[in-house]
DNA sequence: GAAAATTGTTAAGGATTCGTAAAGCCTAGG
DNA sequence: CCTAGGCTTTACGAATCCTTAACAATTTTC
């Protein structure tokens, strides 16, 4: 029996915030983190493209005032690689960045002088709409793209580049799990958890021959990896070979 | 089940205004109207509610502040049945509308005295992703073509190329279920679910019998089938022959 | 630097999964 | 009660692949 459609690792809603204002940030971290978010917030556009394409969030909530790398230019680049939904941070009355905003595909926007309540309302808004469009469709973005690696529940499929790898269900499963939670851990207890309904024994060496197979399909080798890093006495992680 | 997604006889986007201001509905309309949009105004919360439910929309603008029934109740009726995305008309600056709307399901708000642009942006904005989404499902439509197979869920007759097949009861509920979740995998599980009120026991081997027996009926080879392919450990897919 | 711990890799058989034929079983209609 | 059609179960062969065991390579500990 496959497990193969479990969306995250753990059920908590993860939030991305960009923003420099470190104050502003630490405020809408402890107010999520109370209600159960897990957030992690970035101060520059690079950092915030980086993270938003290495891991998997639930939203994005992006300042457009930033330092260097403007917020616009931020938003168009996660766009390129990403669906998630992002709430904009605009001063309140500023209608033209909103406007311009939305058409680039931010999904709402925030006035700065936004009130707690206003902000879980907002966020909850932004994701419900997803979850309920994926319900709909019965398409729930079932799609992990990592550099030229892309990755798809629904088919079960996963492509390099324009190569289609040949994988077994094992390695499917095992390379779906690591690729939701990709730029994070993964023990080998909770890969042999979701992969397989087995109990792990710490001589249980089979996640490694997994992982070994599939490192060769994905041309990868293990000293220097582009895709499956090793953390010893951790686990396995998958990172994002362009950074 | 109704989606408010479904796309209409001419390819115009449909936008519901409920609100009891005719000179703002006219401006609307007319605003739209230039842009390609084909816009209905009414006047009540009622007649909202039952335009809502019995039509297909791309988008609802409602006005919170109606005679009689009020717009959040609308909002919740139109919620009973109906997923299409709803723009509130709220007065500038009202938090806590706001905050309840989104909460009740509303998808966005637009002040009262939005620029048409920012009308525009936001309509665009709410509808963008249900497009993108819900593109190439046509999660209404009673019939799905698969190359050369149509599966007509009205008739309940399947017909290949110009030969109708012959199919049992549950040959059809399992092509139906495969034909309306094309190129997505489905499950035993889930299959034995759709076609037949039965516990799913991993040794129970039916779905697989019954699938031997359509692939017959379709000429499919199983080893290298053109229409249902076998995904170990995971399940069937339905695939397009030409792809 | 040696020993211990951890991980990488390979190859082989034992286990799993699947396709399909055939037998058994159930139900509706005579 | 019998029949016929259809669904499920059983059985077995074939293909695939998962685990284990063994050894090599690497890193950490002492």
């Amino acid at each position: 029996m496959t497990t193969g459609t479990a969306p995250s690792a753990s059920n908590k809603q993860r939030v991305l915030v960009i923003d420099d204002d470190r104050k502003l940030c630490r405020l809408i971290a402890d107010y999520l983190g109370q209600l159960g978010y897990e957030v992690r917030a970035v101060h520059t556009g690079p950092e915030g493209v980086k993270a938003a394409s290495d891991e998997q969030w639930h939203a994005v909530i992006l300042d457009l005032m930033l330092p260097g790398m403007d917020g616009f230019e931020v938003l168009k680049q996660i766009r390129k690689t990403n669906d998630v939904p992002v709430l904009m941070l605009t001063a309140r009355g500023d209608e033209a960045d909103r406007i311009v905003g939305l058409e680039i595909g931010a999904d709402d926007y925030l006035p700065k002088t936004f009130s707690s309540r206003e902000l879980l309302a907002r966020l909850r808004a932004v994701t419900r709409r997803v979850s309920r469009i994926a319900a709909d469709t019965h398409d729930s973005a079932k799609v992990v793209v990592v550099g030229t690696l892309h990755v798809n529940a629904d088919t079960r499929t996963a492509v390099l580049g324009d190569k289609p790898l040949v994988l077994t269900p094992v390695e499917f499963d095992l390379l779906w799990t690591l690729a939701s939670a990709k730029g994070r851990v993964k023990t080998r207890e909770q890969l042999l958890d979701q992969i397989r309904d087995r109990e792990y024994e710490v001589f249980d060496r089979s996640v490694d021959v997994h992982i070994s197979a599939l490192r060769k399909k994905l041309g990868d080798d293990s000293k220097n990896p582009r895709f499956i890093r090793t953390l010893r006495s951790a686990g396995y992680m998958l990172i994002n070979p362009d950074a």
